[in-house]
RNA sequence: GCGCCUGUAGCUCAGCGGUAGAGCACUCGGCUUUUAACCGAUUGGUCGAUGGUUCAAAUCUAUCCAGGCGCACCA
């Protein structure tokens, strides 16, 4: 137990807090105030005075607000920070008023504060507000992680369960994790800015349905009470977004989250964002060109060129992409020329992985493909082939796309197959949907469609090596 | 689901059968136009949880919990 003339008595660092967040009470100061008007953020601040020399005062005086991150000389330097960046504080110890004296003593790094006071530059080229007056906007009761960083000390966080647990201190910590979700955050505008700009428009459509279609995957169960029945979470945007298509929307796509009941990897979250698209009277080809478009938009609006580096790894998106077949693919590794399962089969095993820079591998086996037109190709629809590409980048599936299957037979007669697959044990067959079908006996006109992982894209573009990474809340488990 | 590794102070870690340690943070004092400020002192822990072995367990062991990585499944 510490006892000081305070009369602070604690043997924890949170007790002490709250200590001092009761004397700043009793002072008659409300630590958690409803409001506050500052007049410039920091940024603002380094732009407005970046030529005043160091060594200057300046005649102005401006008030800001942020946290502390960190306090040297008895609170005679403050670094607070804002969304923007960092502005120091100063207050010399000598000429410190009594009221800013005590307050002072019952602040601590992490609290919210705003400060007025006039503007200036260091000796040592610092810009920084001279203390007038402080005012208390939250009073933090938990003390804030510092990691060595060799000879350097700083806030940040090392242990990456709390990272993801709890998100909001590794993102006041680390400002490379906030950086990564603001890019996540405008790489999507910047999606939506492109698709929009060409006609495309996004609609939403159920995550809660009575069956999970249009992709091979276990879904999550959930139970609606008033109808007394089961319903999943969506494992696809496919089959209603091709509805829409049938509807007449001829450029159609939905960004929005998708749930799969599967293991968790540095690659996988239960939750992830997938964008799909479908465009009218086109086929896979013109989904190439689109994807290509898309992704060199994207990675020039957020990584700022068109390569970058990948995990140590260049990736460069400055050439057009690769394209080759699945058959040309796995004929150059194994000398072989296959078709159907043991095609794809020898492809993940050998060719995959090799697929470093951006390569659209195109016609894939029919049996995997129970959503994608066969092959226009008389000779390649013989052995089994549909329009279908995927996109690899760093030897990961990054976007998948088809020739929209539009007959209405033909899609019947897949999902027949997909339901023998599930009668005969396999979990993750297509489920068959009548209503599907109905809609494709209405009429869907030739139809090129993609379909992208939002959150994997994300990695790429900020190099993080686990989704999680670019997810503000990935799945965890509950502790206890 | 399987394999390997990890869990000790607020943070980062050492200790690996014999009285729980270090640096930083916190608190106090000194000094101060600094940016890791500096100097000194104090304080702080049911060693992830529960059993077992032992005179003695942070240490050995079993189970469980949580996490990381790899494999499998998948996007």
């Amino acid at each position: 137990m510490v006892k000081t003339e305070d009369n602070i008595e604690s043997s924890n660092l949170r007790e002490q807090r709250l200590s001092k967040l009761e004397k700043i009470e009793q002072s008659g100061i409300d630590p958690y105030p409803y409001e506050f008007q500052r007049s410039h953020t920091s940024e603002q601040l380094l732009e407005k005075f970046s030529a005043l020399p160091d060594g200057e005062k300046s005649d102005f005086i401006a008030t800001v607000c942020g946290r502390v991150h960190n306090q040297r000389n008895d609170w005679m330097f403050i670094d607070l920070y804002d969304e923007d960046g960092k502005l120091q504080l100063f207050s010399d110890v000598d000429t410190r008023s009594e009221e800013l004296k005590s307050l002072f003593h019952l602040l601590d790094k992490g609290d919210y504060i705003g400060a007025t006071g006039l503007i200036r530059r260091t000796p040592r080229g610092e810009l920084t507000l001279d203390v007038q007056s402080v005012t208390v906007l939250a009073k933090s009761l938990q003390p804030l992680p510092e990691i060595i960083e060799g000879k350097r000390r700083r806030l940040g966080i090392a242990d990456v369960e709390t990272r993801y647990r709890q998100r909001y201190i590794d993102l006041i910590v680390n400002p490379d994790s906030k950086e990564r979700l603001r890019k996540r955050a405008l790489m999507i505008h910047e999606i939506r800015n492109f698709l929009n700009n060409q006609g495309f428009i996004e609609i939403e459509t159920p995550i809660l349905g009575t069956e999970a279609g249009g992709a091979a995957a276990k879904p999550f169960v959930t139970h609606h009470n008033a109808l007394g029945m089961d319903m999943y979470l969506r494992i696809a945007t496919e089959l209603h977004l091709k509805r829409l298509s049938v509807g007449g929307f001829e450029r159609v796509y939905e960004i929005g989250r998708i749930f799969r009941n599967e293991g968790i990897s540095i690659k996988h979250n239960p939750e992830f964002t997938s964008i799909e698209l479908y465009q009218a009277y086109t086929d896979v080809f013109g989904m190439m060109d689109l994807t290509e478009n898309l992704l060199r938009h994207v990675c020039l609006k957020i990584v700022g060129k068109l390569d970058f580096e990948y995990q140590g790894e260049p990736i460069n998106f400055t050439e057009p992409f690769q394209r080759i077949s699945m058959q040309d693919a796995v004929e150059r590794v194994t000398g072989k020329r296959l078709s159907g399962i043991a095609l794809n089969d020898a492809f993940e095993e050998h060719v995959e992985a090799t697929l470093i820079q951006p390569t659209f591998i195109y016609d894939y086996p029919v049996e995997i493909s129970p959503l994608a037109k066969k092959h226009r190709d008389p000779e390649l629809r013989a052995q089994g082939f549909v329009e279908r590409f995927e996109l690899f980048i760093y030897g990961r599936e990054t976007a998948n796309a088809f020739s929209e299957l539009t007959d209405p037979r033909d899609q019947r007669e897949r999902f027949l197959e997909q339901a023998k697959q599930k009668e005969a044990g396999n979990e993750e067959a297509h489920v068959f949907d009548s209503d599907f079908i109905t809609a494709l006996e209405y009429g869907l006109p030739p139809t090129g469609g993609m379909g992208l992982g939002i959150d994997r894209l994300a990695m790429f573009l900020t190099d993080a090596a686990s989704i999680r990474d670019v997810i503000a809340f990935p799945t965890m488990k509950p502790l206890h």
